[in-house]
DNA sequence: TATTATCTACCTATAAGTAGATAAGTGCTC
DNA sequence: GAGCACTTATCTACTTATAGGTAGATAATA
């Protein structure tokens, strides 16, 4: 992890927090600004352009959640009980009224610069991997049905989150993503 | 369905196109004005702002995919059949390079004005009860498991189509979402 | 003294939208 | 059928606001 000093992680929280709600292209330096304190032409002295910014936040983030899917591993010992988790942590975020930063970046993927592009690519490549651990650990425990084939299970179960997530904003039920990371689990078991 | 003349069904034609591939904040009039070619002030007379044209955009979007799943219906007797065509469209549609119009609109929503929240839900709304009529009947065709309650596994299977769409592209695996809609269907089956 | 972090003041490009001219029809009246 | 009023569809030219970014001054500090 990069070392940032206190005003470029605020501004980096605010970008986040930006890009998971209103996505990355529709907020300003000068949003940024209003929301940190300082001028516009300080933060272009941390992140000379947006894309500077992007990337930076792409990092921090992606990292982060990585550094969130080994807490999961490390303390759940049932593979069942790491997939519930991450659905857990999806559920979290979206009552914060955020949505995943990389669902975010994806659907604005086109305007995005390469190297961001690559860590969105990295980001779902290493969740997806993540999955496949979690569901064959599951499958050896006996808790999901024996027909389940991790490697498209994985996929399948990371789109619904994504997509759940989406669609529960829009939707304005609370409890709609519930009931999809549910039904999806209830599928791996039977 | 408004009448329009063919310019301004240009018009929207372009403004679906990008909205489906770059977002609706992504693109500007002028961007239209070389793709339909008149001027901006002509695209003005037709939708006098962004958010008229968004709205008459996303009616007639909205409107159309509706035809498309009467026909669906029409066209297959097994509701399985039915579930497996609406992911066909999904595939279809990506393969064009675009995304659901409706699930791009879903991560700019606080952007965008009242009225077009309303039709994205309406679509959200109108897909997922489709969903819960074709896998009901799926149900009783006896083509799916047992235990699937409808009204929870059709959020879950419009879920993944939308999050998996999403990933796809960013993935660059043209199968991607061939792979999650297979997954998903395997798993109403199971 | 050099670096870090901030500021004020500016520039350039673009987005959205408006005003008003123009030209081609449409239709009504004499 | 000729002339006039109105409508439709388009244009040029403009305004206003904002986004992204730069230049250079300044103050504190290592």
């Amino acid at each position: 992890m990069q070392a940032y000093n206190d005003t470029a992680h605020k501004v980096l929280d605010v970008a986040e927090h930006y890009t998971q709600t209103r996505g990355f292209n529709a907020f300003s330096y000068k949003d940024i600004q209003h929301e940190v304190g300082v001028k516009t032409s300080s933060i272009h002295y941390y992140f000379p352009t947006k894309h500077d910014l992007a990337m930076a936040m792409t990092e921090r983030y992606v990292e982060r959640f990585c550094l969130q899917l080994d807490e999961i591993t490390a303390s759940h010992s049932r593979g069942i009980d790491q997939v519930a988790a991450l659905g857990a942590t999806f559920i979290d975020v979206l009552g914060q009224g955020k949505l995943c930063m990389c669902g975010m970046l994806a659907s604005d993927i086109l305007g995005m610069p390469d190297n961001v592009t690559g860590r969105v690519y990295e980001f779902f490549t290493k969740v997806e991997s993540w999955l496949v651990n979690a569901i064959t650990l599951a499958k050896k425990q006996q808790d999901i049905h024996n027909a389940i084939v991790p490697e498209n299970a994985a996929p399948h179960f990371l789109a619904a989150l994504e997509g759940g997530m989406l669609i529960a904003r829009t939707q304005q039920k609370p409890d709609y993503l519930h009931i999809v990371t549910k039904e999806a689990l209830a599928q791996l078991k039977r």
